[in-house]
DNA sequence: ACTATGACCACAC
DNA sequence: TGTGTGGCCATAG
């Protein structure tokens, strides 16, 4: 295994695998936490080129809104909404009112369940 | 060696 | 209140 993960990647790895279970934090929260508050934007590329899954809990990182990412690599949206709820994270119903989305619509409680460091 | 692009978030207008 | 744009790491072609 050659060096494939530059010094921000190996940070967000390292703060990723510090996500206590059952709770979630935000790529900007990662993003901030490795060093580099405004590079959020590049959290989601390094856990997408994620070396280790199933090793390093991508899934307990979410949108600041709450919502999930969209393309989830290890099965789609739902499987990462399975995995926190399996954990007792708290997911909450659109603001709309309409609970027939599926893991779109829903959203992680982030005022019980967001990491505080 | 250079260009393009990808799991986002905060701010300006 | 809504829309647009900047930020700036790493990898592939």
């Amino acid at each position: 295994m050659g060096r494939m993960t530059g010094t921000f990647n190996r940070q967000v790895y390292d703060v990723v695998r510090r996500i206590p279970r059952g709770t979630v934090a935000t790529y900007g929260q990662v993003a901030a936490l490795a060093g580099r508050p405004r590079a959020a934007r590049f959290v989601g590329f390094a856990l997408h080129a994620n070396p280790e899954p199933g090793v390093i809990p991508c899934h307990r990182v979410v949108f600041r809104d709450g919502s999930l990412a969209p393309g989830f690599a290890f099965g789609g949206p739902d499987e990462q909404r399975r995995l926190l709820e399996a954990e007792g994270v708290a997911f909450v119903p659109p603001d709309d009112g309409s609970e027939n989305a599926g893991a779109g619509g829903w959203r992680v409680d982030l005022d019980r369940c967001q990491w505080r460091a």
